[in-house]
DNA sequence: CTTCATTGACAATTAAATTAAACGCAATAA
DNA sequence: TTATTGCGTTTAATTTAATTGTCAATGAAG
């Protein structure tokens, strides 16, 4: 749905901040930024607040974000969603389309050196496989241990413990797929 | 907005429970209840898997909605919308039109035999007056205590300590009005 | 009438959104 | 430099929504 873009988008073209909002929809600022990076799926309640204070409607809110809705096929690389769970800024994942309505995930990772997804394992279902595009990434699947560089790949099956690592010292780029998608 | 009975018509009108619709929406009908009620606003994403379920577009959702919402004058008593905080039958305060929109709030007001807002005191902002159309209250404002019938009427700063109790053995009805809405 | 199934509602618990207070960053001015 | 202001973000605590496990009411079948 991409409720966070859209949020961005009218509250940005009006040149308000998040915190000007914020106290015209009675919300904090705080909560605007976790709505719009979809961090959080805020009540309709508070987007309402939040509509009223622009003002738009909550029809021509979701018939302009329901619009681009129908079934997507292309995306321009500033259509990825960051997805990066722990945004330290040493992960990008940019997921290719609004994911949970496919079976498909494709993520366009950026890895900055010294990145580290580790050291908690990840532990999901499904299958997961990748290319590195750039640099050199150090990817540990179930103990075994490989680093991998441009045009490498990789292919196990996602409930195996698993820990990417950029220990080079250039930016890494992976791109990957899962199925189904969840991180 | 009164999304709850929005949502109540439109799931009639499929013929759904509000189990079906729970299990096709991978949510719980005990949530749907709550909604349906007006006692919690949704996430838009639990109201977007709701819509999914359905299914209809948020857009024409809010849409309908929102047409009726070009200033509404006239309420029909099947429009009155329920808001009695804990619902124990006992009190039904039905208000009029969408509050929270207006500086007035108008209540009918419903007291079976035995019913007691008490006995915690209702304090809030403003004033508020009514007048009791059939049966008997005894209304307790500021520790003075006064038994009215129909006819009979009150008024009084809401900061005032408060209670309404229908000590007879028939049912009383109230119609009252509060300014600023809030209670 | 009893039993079984289904409905919507509710209280208590769990999960998630929201707040309040910080943080880091960039631009500007003293 | 050193504050100062305004920005978006993040974290922990709080508030609110969602789930779970009932409950009474209704209706159909035996």
């Amino acid at each position: 749905m991409n409720i966070g873009q859209r949020l961005r988008t009218i509250r940005e073209e009006r040149g308000l901040s998040q915190r000007e909002l914020a106290s015209l929809a009675g919300l904090t600022n705080g909560t605007i930024s976790l709505i719009e990076k979809n961090k959080t799926s805020p009540s309709v309640a508070s987007l309402k607040s939040l509509l009223d204070a622009i003002p738009i409607s909550m029809a021509e809110f979701f018939a302009t974000l329901e619009d681009q809705e129908t079934p997507k096929v292309f995306y321009r690389k500033n259509e990825f969603v960051e997805v990066s769970p722990s945004s330290e800024g040493q992960v990008s994942l940019r997921q290719l389309g609004n994911a949970e309505q496919h079976s498909l995930q494709v993520l366009h990772e950026t890895y900055q050196p010294g990145a580290d997804t580790g050291p908690e394992w990840i532990v999901h279902e499904g299958e997961e496989a990748g290319v590195v595009i750039s640099g050199e990434v150090e990817v540990t699947v179930d103990g075994m241990i490989e680093v991998l560089g441009a045009g490498d790949g990789y292919l196990f099956d996602s409930r195996l413990p698993h820990r990417f690592r950029n220990i080079g010292d250039t930016v890494c780029v992976v791109v990957s797929a899962c199925t189904p998608p969840s991180f």
